[in-house]
DNA sequence: ACTTATCACTCTCGGGTCGCGAGTGCTAAT
DNA sequence: ATTAGCACTCGCGACCCGAGAGTGATAAGT
């Protein structure tokens, strides 16, 4: 699609672009990018990156800023920046010195990412659904509804409540409690939930087989509902995005935990780079760098940054790995 | 102080420029007011309101805006505003439907407050330091580090991660466990700590001993770590101040748990309004409505909103209020 | 066919000017 | 103490204009 030289042109006008945020002339790329030719080829090429789309001009006559398009050439094309030894060593610093209960750490984990990367960040909590149970206990709420909870292994708690189809007593409760912390004794939780459908129907009071029951389907979802988001370093959008109306956009997806669960949860294993279209997002010039961290037994999660388009990517995509890998090393023994 | 009249004009002054947001002319006070005087009456009262420091002029010639001097006398003497019956309702209709557990009731509680007030709400979870223990675990993390969790009758979890002196063996974590349980049993928390500080020394193990003091001592500040701290409505902020700068303070201050504690956690027992400077808050145009809200034997905690000194403080304090007095009703039974 | 030097042209940006009008303070009368 | 009348002030928005950066086009060179 493009040759050698064109693809270089784009490159350093992105980078160009990233540093300054002002439109791009064509000796500005020949500054950059060092290139032994002349401005005039420069602009050449340019014109032909701009009938390809990957430029555009804010008006006539101005230098050119990359479209989504050509941000998108460029995330692809790029090579992965280096970390400074100080950031590196800040990070493992940070997760060897940091024992906290795990909301404690993940939100923790979105003021080292944002310190560092200078972006807003976001960290998605690893599922449940791995982890071996501890402890298991039974409180009832209000009339029908009890809430259930977990203490894993590793000292992860999950608190979910359960609406009952009947209103149990104190007692059927406690049998109920009993038998399900037998069932789930040492085991992870979805080898658990298969041992309570196989309960002997028959040795067990119908009340109490109908909570254990109602209390095990519940279960089922206990991944997906501790699947915190933590976002810190919001402090970071008036700066990045110069204008109110973006900031208001922005606020707007942070706010609601399902918007920001679209914004990161892809499924891939590596990290990723999406832009504004890519996410159903309109309107807001946005890009979101995030990898997955794998706890091992404990699940995984997602770690990300928000910025503008115009955003360090080979610096940020290092910085969002690195922060991804330790956290997810520090969770996984 | 100030006279009938002069009260009124500032009263006037004030409302009209919560709701218009320009410099209010001798005019607009008089429309606002319905008094019977001519606007230079009104003009030679705002000359000497202004000799007060209560308003001030933005420029030579031009309309009146009030001083912080001049918000804080009206919120003084400012009647409380009424809810609409919608709002009400909404409120109750609220509380009554939803069952989750504490962390998140929290969370979509301030996203209630902040969608009736339109204002960025933040709530502080209720201390623990009342609650009985139902049940009690101690997790091991890495060598010298364990996790205390604690599950209280009303079903809230309090995980805490406890440096012990010494690397305890499992059999040791073990008998420690069920030492801290037998005094944690159906206790409230602050009993239990003296309880944990007079078991018989030599009837135990001196490892053992000393593990379970370390705990107990731990749990001393079980309630403070457990005040959690919950925003929501950011997206307000882009709307209510107008200026980049000032939207970049505020979210600095939302960004760290220990300011938004500091912006809330007054002690007082009622509603109360605090304005920039009272709180060491500086360069930012800053009110902010808070209440209690008390949660019977389970704590207190506190809900407010974050506005501009230009806030709608009749209709905030009583929608503060009314979420308090039904956020604590549903918590406290 | 590609590259380069040159140059006229375009368009934004910042600064300066200016008139309008809202709103005041003052004064004198009630 | 209040009021009517009036001269004065000053921000705001509109308008204009020149400078300068940067382009596209053209024509010559490799």
């Amino acid at each position: 699609m493009l040759d050698d030289r064109r693809t270089a042109v784009l490159q350093a006008l992105v980078e160009e672009y990233i540093a300054t945020g002002q439109p791009v002339s064509s000796n500005a790329v020949l500054r950059r990018s060092g290139m032994a030719v002349s401005s005039a080829t420069i602009r050449n090429d340019l014109a032909r990156l701009e009938s390809y789309g990957f430029v555009e001009q804010p008006y006539t006559s101005a230098g050119r800023v990359p479209t989504p398009q050509g941000y998108r050439f460029y995330v692809d094309h790029a090579s992965p920046g280096r970390l400074r030894a100080a950031t590196r060593s800040r990070i493992e610093s940070f997760f060897n010195d940091v024992h906290h209960e795990l909301s404690r750490l993940l939100k923790e984990t979105t003021g080292l990412l944002s310190d560092l990367s200078h972006y807003p960040a976001v960290v998605i909590g690893p599922g449940f659904a791995g982890e071996s149970v501890r402890a298991f206990h039974l409180v009832p709420l209000a009339g029908d509804v009890v809430l259930a909870v977990m203490v894993s292994a590793s000292g992860r708690v999950s608190q979910n409540v359960v609406s009952m189809p009947l209103t149990p007593t104190d007692a059927q409760l406690e049998e109920a409690e009993t038998l399900l912390a037998q069932a789930l004794d040492n085991q992870p939780i979805s080898a658990a939930i298969d041992r309570i459908e196989a309960l002997p129907a028959d040795l067990i009071a119908q009340e109490v087989l109908s909570v254990t029951r109602a209390v095990g389907k519940a279960l089922c979802s206990v991944d997906a509902s501790t699947r915190e988001v933590y976002v810190g370093g919001t402090a970071q959008l008036a700066e990045l995005w110069q204008d109110l109306a973006h900031v208001h956009t922005i606020l707007g997806l942070l706010d609601r935990d399902e918007s920001l669960r679209r914004l990161l949860d892809d499924e891939s294993a590596v990290t990723t780079v999406r832009l504004s279209g890519e996410m159903d997002v309109h309107d807001v010039d946005l890009a979101v760098v995030s990898g997955p961290y794998d706890a091992g037994e404990h699940g995984r999660g997602r770690v990300g940054v928000l910025g503008p388009m115009r955003m360090d990517y080979r610096r940020t995509i290092r910085i969002v790995e690195e922060v991804g890998d330790n956290l997810g090393d520090s969770l996984g023994r």
